[in-house]
DNA sequence: CTAGAATTAAAACGAACGTTTGAAAGAGTG
DNA sequence: CACTCTTTCAAACGTTCGTTTTAATTCTAG
């Protein structure tokens, strides 16, 4: 037997309710003593088993992202395969890459919504170790993935992929995020609006409602037409933007 | 004294400091201290002017959230006025909503992207407090635009058209809060990337450069094809998924 | 069973936090 | 000048923070 302890479910106790309470409040608004308090161990635990508060962070993350990256890269890997050297077409690269994501939020035994909304909060925390942490865990896989997006769209400029795929990314993490102003000020939420059956909280439902939702709009997004760089002047005030002079036709 | 140091002084670079700090390091982790001293004021003189922190956090905002909504009020009363009653383009509501904002970001008397960014930070933050003023803030602004989506797009399902719009959000305050995995894991400045003049630190460039990538791929995105819901399946693993058999061609 | 390691427990640490206090200094007015 | 009101200032307040320490307890290999 290795090292290993035995289980000693202090540990998953902590992560777990770490997991929610980071999600619900956000890193620095998130005390050790709620943490110890909620999972019922000494407080002293956190520093035993994970060192601090940073390297609890960076496990709660951990232990959750290695899955993703593994399984978005099979994704990736399998598309190759039956792409056959070919270059993928964007939807599928999309399908892979969001796919995954949004398929972790219907299993609780990877974190449910709970984790996706802490992941979709953490992208835009300000926090220099948090942002170098992700760097670290994302690298592999964003290049991946850009490289595929590359392939797929050959006529488009990479800089232009990559502001996309920048806008793609927000557009998720805020919809996940889920704690928006748009829902403050509506005052309904999303789920009532679909005009469905009333949210039950059940995790499964509501990440394949939002992933019907968000593919196609991202897919929209992602194969707009070029924006042109005709004139230097600055933002159009009243007149037509350049978006709504495209080829394509108005709705 | 060198020179009088009136009340308003001493309020503007309280102001004004505390915009760019809860712009870097978001609102828990800033701290009055770093304010007031950054500020070169009193420590006591946060208190004294605008009562607390939560106070001074609504206060930076207040000063800039009153022209953006007055600006995106007008802008709109302006195209349903040339309209004549009739319906609006959705280019030219998000050439409103967004190009107003936009704006901002050019006009360093508005805060510039220093407020940008705080803004799209500021939307994801989970304090209470943070989003019941958001609400408040955002209330008539939303409703209005929102109406006037559904006007312009009367085919599709108004709740289709509040999931956009929450899209259109999220692209747009990831985008802007541009502290970001995807720029740390590709070592990238986006404009660099861009292959444009190398950037110079310019407001008005990002700004204007943001706005020319963005707009298209929200136009693209609020006109994506409608999800189809056929099966109650979960979503799909492998096959090519439902957005990717829409009816306008693959790219 | 027992020695030693792993884990939990209780208490305290110093530092930093937001806020308050009471007096000093300015500013405007008669 | 005296007077009042506003603003600035240094110091301290009480609280909470993340972390550390030291002892007790539990687990496990020999």
């Amino acid at each position: 037997m290795p090292e290993q302890k035995t289980n000693s479910d202090t540990r998953d106790r902590i992560l777990d309710v770490a997991e929610r309470l980071f999600m619900e409040n956000g890193y620095e608004a998130t005390s050790m003593r709620m943490i110890t308090g909620e999972a019922e161990v000494n407080l002293a635990a956190v520093n035993y088993h994970f060192g601090g508060k940073e390297a609890l962070l960076r496990e709660v993350f951990r232990r959750r992202l290695g899955w993703l990256n593994e399984h978005r890269l099979q994704a990736l890997d399998r598309l190759e395969a039956q792409a056959g050297g070919g270059a993928l077409k964007p939807s599928q690269i999309l399908e892979a890459f969001f796919g995954t994501l949004l398929r972790m939020g219907e299993d609780q035994t990877l974190g449910g919504m709970t984790f996706l909304r802490l992941l979709g909060r953490t992208l835009t925390e300000p926090a220099e170790f948090i942002r170098t942490f992700f760097a670290g865990e994302y690298a592999e896989v964003i290049e991946r993935y850009k490289q595929a997006l590359y392939r797929a769209l050959p006529d488009v400029p990479q800089a232009e992929i990559v502001w996309r795929l920048h806008f793609m990314l927000g557009a998720m993490s805020y919809a996940i995020a889920g704690t928006d102003v748009l829902r403050v000020v509506t005052g309904v939420e999303l789920d009532d609006l679909a005009g469905e059956r009333p949210a039950q909280d059940d995790d499964t439902i509501r990440a394949r409602r939002l992933a019907q939702r968000l593919m196609p709009f991202l897919l929209g997004g992602l194969r707009a037409p070029l924006p042109q760089f005709d004139e230097p002047g600055g933002i159009q005030k009243e007149s037509p933007s350049k978006a709504a002079r495209q080829s394509r036709p108005q709705i």
